[in-house]
DNA sequence: GCTTGCGCTGTTAGCGGTAACATAGCTCGT
DNA sequence: ACGAGCTATGTTACCGCTAACAGCGCAAGC
């Protein structure tokens, strides 16, 4: 391993020496390299000249400090690899790119805990603004928000109380607007498939919407399968084969997420079973993965670009806060009769 | 909404706040809060007590201006929508996560001059280490690599030479190495399909390797075809029906990602073609998704989640920099004839 | 010629912490 | 009884940069 090429004993690069190899003070050669205030264009010259050749990297610690100014964004996400959020954080990038405003990304792994403690350390570098998940949080956690005098945008879900701003979509008004389209196919055997997670809030609410207007409509859910860790894909394979084996005249199977929806989509075609004839199928969140299927899932849009975007137009100020409810759009694919 | 017990106008709190409300000089607060040097039980507990009622996030920046620490790994990748890199991060994190150091994630887009700037703007803050895809940088990027005085590890690729440290596997080797395993199973009218994306270094070496042994057996490609942006799975399903009309006797088909060959996958086992009779797939990652196809894509793994781990390793310390590499295991699964 | 105003550059005083050292009050051994 | 050796706390001097203001030289105005 060779360390790096240079005189044994380093010392970090600073103005300093910038302002010394250049021949002018300090404080200009700070203004030239933030752009900022008068300078003659042949001193800029220079300046940039001897920065370039020595290789100078400014320090965001001493300039953060000094002007009380942070260009950081906190983006707090549960997960990675589930292809929503990835999704979420191109939206937040493109808006956030042109702004001089820097994302950076916690992930809590649904851990409400693991929340409180990325927001803590998050929050101990002075973001400009954050960005996160969901609705709940610890106590802790809100009133560090409360106290944090920026502004805070909590993304997926409105089916609460935000701190600040709100931007996302109702997931009991999405289970339940399935659920109608489910019932008007004509389906009426309905069985549930989800994870287990219990601080997955968003998808709770979704099923209780779900519920709430099946119940609505005389009916309830026939069976229900839970799942967690592991391939979502072949989860939804196997949740589908236990369930159809423990109830068999089920009609319609509704997954919490669309990478199960596909699993099940899968398994059915491969046994033969007719989708959406015999058996009816719905997922959530529109990945895109599912164009590439035998046959389109049934799907609903969670508007996941749309959201990342508008949050980030918030905490960039081009865009007043306060809480935005998007209308996640019914994608009724090939899985479900057409009534 | 009860706002925490704070005055109207706000000055953000500070050391200084808590340790007037707590009675001790501003240094004890400091080491209480950071747990360092002795301080009485007392003491300690009534720092806390005012800390946790004023609600005091500590300053990162001034604490890191003066101790010239910080806790912060600069991890940089081209891209969060393949599940390849949050797979690397899983690895990085849970190695991280005993250590109070934490990364920090910047996206390319497999842009160099992206890579450039996200490195120069992560520099700036000064982090304990960096880790980075591939080994192919700008030359300015490479400068600020040497000139940065911490450990640095490119990950994912051993082929080329690494600034400092480097995890990874030799993509031309696997390249290689499936390209033998596929002639030795008797395939010989070979199509690729990948991408197009001129800076996915590694994706090229995989493909050059290949070729070198296609070669070597006095054979070489019957056809190819590339994509680039849209769902892969989708493109994977469309490249291998253009492929297959275009080029109707291939017998083998590599795919430079899983995702496509999945898609790939499910075309023919729609089709009705015979796989691996009448043509045989291959990928490359060995992604979970693969789990629950209806039959299992051949693909070569390439060992992220460790990568992940042994970068971390590194960065912490724990591990003394230097080139690893690690050797990916081919799986033939169902869609290579056994010989 | 002397002021006025502008363009450019320098000086001073922190930002909010922490390292390093200083000090006050103890407990002990002898 | 007294200094050594603790422990617990305070003091001082920065860390590297920027806001705010001060100053200088020179062209234009009168």
């Amino acid at each position: 391993m060779t360390r790096p090429i240079a005189p044994a004993h380093r010392r970090p690069l600073t103005l300093r020496d910038v302002s010394e190899a250049s021949g002018v003070s300090e404080m200009t050669v700070s203004r030239v390299l933030r752009n900022r205030g008068d300078v003659s264009d042949a001193t800029r010259e220079r300046v940039l000249e001897a920065a370039r050749t020595l290789g100078y990297v400014p320090n965001k610690i001493a300039g953060a400090l000094a002007s009380q100014r942070v260009n950081l964004v906190a983006v707090i996400i549960p997960s990675l690899s589930n292809m929503v959020f990835p999704e979420v954080m191109t939206g937040v990038s493109e808006v956030l790119d042109g702004t001089g405003l820097q994302p950076v990304v916690g992930v809590t792994n649904y851990s409400p805990e693991r929340e409180e403690a990325v927001l803590y350390e998050m929050l101990s570098w002075r973001p400009s603004g954050v960005i996160l998940a969901g609705l709940e949080h610890t106590a802790a956690a809100q009133a560090m928000l409360k106290n944090a005098d920026i502004p805070i945008v909590e993304i997926m879900d409105v089916d609460g109380t935000p701190v600040d701003s709100a931007v996302g979509i109702s997931h009991r008004r999405a289970g339940r607007q399935m659920a109608e389209a489910i019932i008007a196919a004509g389906y009426r055997r309905i069985g549930f498939l989800g994870t287990m997670m219990p601080h997955d809030h968003r998808a709770r609410k979704r099923l209780e919407g779900f519920e709430e207007a099946l119940h609505r409509a005389g009916l309830s859910l026939a069976d229900r399968e839970f799942y967690s860790g592991g391939s979502a894909l072949l989860k939804g394979r196997e949740m589908t084969a236990t369930i159809l084996k423990r109830t068999p005249d089920l009609d319609f199977l509704y997954y919490s997420n669309d990478m199960i929806g596909a699993g099940g989509l899968l398994y059915c075609l491969h046994e033969g079973i007719d989708v959406p004839g015999r058996v009816g199928l719905a997922g959530f969140n529109g990945v895109e993965l599912l164009d590439g299927l035998p046959r389109r899932l049934a799907t609903m849009d969670a508007c996941r670009l749309q959201i990342g975007r508008i949050a980030a137009e918030i905490i960039a100020g081009k865009r007043p806060g306060e809480v935005i409810e998007l209308s996640p759009k019914l994608e009724p694919g090939d899985t479900i009769r057409q009534p």
